[in-house]
This record gives structure tokens, sequence and C-alpha cells, in this order.
DNA sequence: AGAGATTAATCAGAGCTCTGATGGTCGTCA
DNA sequence: TGACGACCATCAGAGCTCTGATTAATCTCT
């Protein structure tokens, strides 16, 4: 227990009762989250990537040639963030951009040697995080898990209050 | 299924096969982060909020007088972004900062009577999106996926290789 | 062929988030 | 008392993220 030798004010006013933060599912979620972020950020580090930039080189290394705005549909940002995205990939020489040959408005973006090779790297130990993560777990664990998830996910995106 | 009409590159190449994004347990929770962030990004919106900033109000009007260091630790941020929050709050006149009376390092901050007026409108909202949320799990399954979580945070904080 | 819808790319601006670095204040202990 | 360590506040800089707006290219339908 951390005594704060500067603690300033325990003081309680009284007030409306507030749902606590750990009622919600929401500060559960966006502690496990932001974890998981911390641990995969030092993870593609010595790659030299961010997380954003390790998602963008994995799957342009699946789709090469793959458009911006298709990229980020997969990386589920919007253009703008991916466009921000590339060209901090660019500015290092990982990923390369060209005209599309037919479609002109359209450019082509893949991965460079130095690319493929820094996502090699970042990948390796990526993956390494989620198996750890995994290993936690009983495959009866992660299948509840992940149903759990996706009803989250249904429920905050075809409730018309809520999301989209 | 969108058929895409500038669809320019379908053509996989050859390379290491990698563990797909869907079988990571770190993509399913980075979409539910985001679609639950939107939601209450939308939530607390109309009351002039960002999330951070209605998340600083809370812990504020239950603890006025905070230290920003304290209010950081709470809020699951660093110093460095609790203070571009403060900033923020401060230019809306939604929070006040004077010196503490006997530690002159430290700063108090408490919510103006339009700060808490703010969060009172941003809280009803952002509960009943938890509320709506909760309302499509039993308690059994709430608990299990608030202990599966639980457990996620656990291995990414006390595993060496991974977290701290 | 032309109008309107759709898509792509990208600028502008605001905000959050981190790491790293600095300077100031306070408590502790030799 | 003075050195040291812990802690507070904050600047600087980089990167990600969003909304909003603009410009251009392409497709569809009349």
């Amino acid at each position: 227990m951390v005594v704060n030798a500067y603690m300033v004010d325990g003081v309680r006013t009284m007030g409306p009762m507030r749902m606590s933060f750990d009622e919600r599912l929401g500060s559960h979620l966006k502690r496990v989250e932001q974890e998981l972020t911390t641990a995969k950020t030092a993870a593609v580090k010595p790659a030299g990537l961010t997380v954003p930039q390790y998602a963008a080189l994995f799957v342009l290394a699946e789709q090469p040639g793959i458009s911006a705005a298709e990229l980020a549909r997969r990386c589920l940002v919007t253009p703008q963030t991916m466009t921000t995205i590339l060209r901090n990939l660019e500015a290092a020489a990982l990923i390369e951009r060209t005209p599309h040959p037919l479609h002109r408005h359209v450019i082509e973006t893949r991965p460079t040697p130095a690319g493929r090779k820094a996502l090699d790297q970042a990948d390796e130990r990526a993956v390494s995080v989620e198996r750890r993560l995994a290993a936690a777990f009983s495959q009866d664990e992660l299948d509840t898990l992940r149903k759990l998830l996706a009803r989250v996910s249904e429920t905050l995106t075809s409730d018309p209050v809520l999301g989209s």
C-alpha cells in the first residue's frame, strides 16, 4: 500500500450516488485493453514500429498494393488516421506508394524489404504475447470470452441508441 | 457484402503463415473497446465533454481538491496526460485550480458549478449506455466476463515478459 | 453524354496519449 | 543542517485518433 505523503483531501461531499467505475464493464474493458496495448507496444518497439504501424504492415504484407482506404477499413481506423500512419511508415522507408496503373486516383501501397523485415521481427514478438495470454485460459474459457465479447460488440453496434 | 468498385489487388503473395487477427484476443478486445468508446463519446458529447474529461470530472466530484497526480492515477493515465485534460477543462471553466494552502507545490483542483452540471448531464447518459450493455447479459454472464477480463489483466501485469 | 452518387486521398484542427526531461517542494535521515 | 530521495507540475515532442471539409476520379443511371 502506497502512503502518499502529499495526500491533500480525503473529504467526500454529499452528492448524487453514481454508478462506481468498478461496476462498469467499460472500466474493465478499458483497463485490459490498455494493458494489452502496453504489452504489444513493448513487443513491437524493438522492430522500430508502433502498434498501428505493425497492424498496417501486417495487412499490407498479405495484400500488397491495397488502397489506403481499404487498409483503413481492415485496421479499424478512419482513412485520415491511416494517412497519418502511412506518412510515418513512408518516412521510415518501410512502405512504398505508387499510383495505380488503371485508377489514377488510387495509390497503391506496398511494404519495402525493410518493411517486411521489421514486420517479421515485430510479428514474432507480438504473437508470443498473444500465445502467453492464451495460455492462461482453457479452450473453453477462450471460446466463452470470445463469445461474450462478440455479444458486447453486437449490443453496441445494433442498439440504435448506442452505436451506429 | 460490399463490392468495392475500386478493389485494386486481390493477389496474395507467398510468405510466412502468420496468426490471423481473428485468432488474436487483442483484436476482439480492441474492437469492443473502440465501439464502447464511440458509444460513450456520443453519450457525453451533448454535455460538451470528452470521455477522459468526463472521467476526470467524475473523480473530482467525489474527491474535490485532489492533486493532478492522484487524479491521473485514478483515471489510469500519466500525469502528463492529465495535465492536458485539465488544461482543456480549465479553459472551458469546468474546473478551478488553486495552490494547496500547506504544500505550495501541490495544486488543488475542483469542479466548478458548471463542471458539476456538465458531469451530471454526461453521467446520466453514460450510465444509460452501461445499463443497456449490462442488460444484454445475465448476471452469471456478467460475472464470468468480469472474471475472465480480470484474468487477462493479471496475466498481462504479472508475466515478467509481458507487462511491468 | 451528362447528372448525381460513391469512393479515394488528404488538409486542417482538436484532443488524448505516451516517453523524456526539467525544476521545484517536501520529508527523511545521517 | 544538508544531502538524498520521493513526489508534484509541466514543457517538449512524437504519434494516434477523431470530425469536418475539400478536391478529384470513377461508376451508375437516365
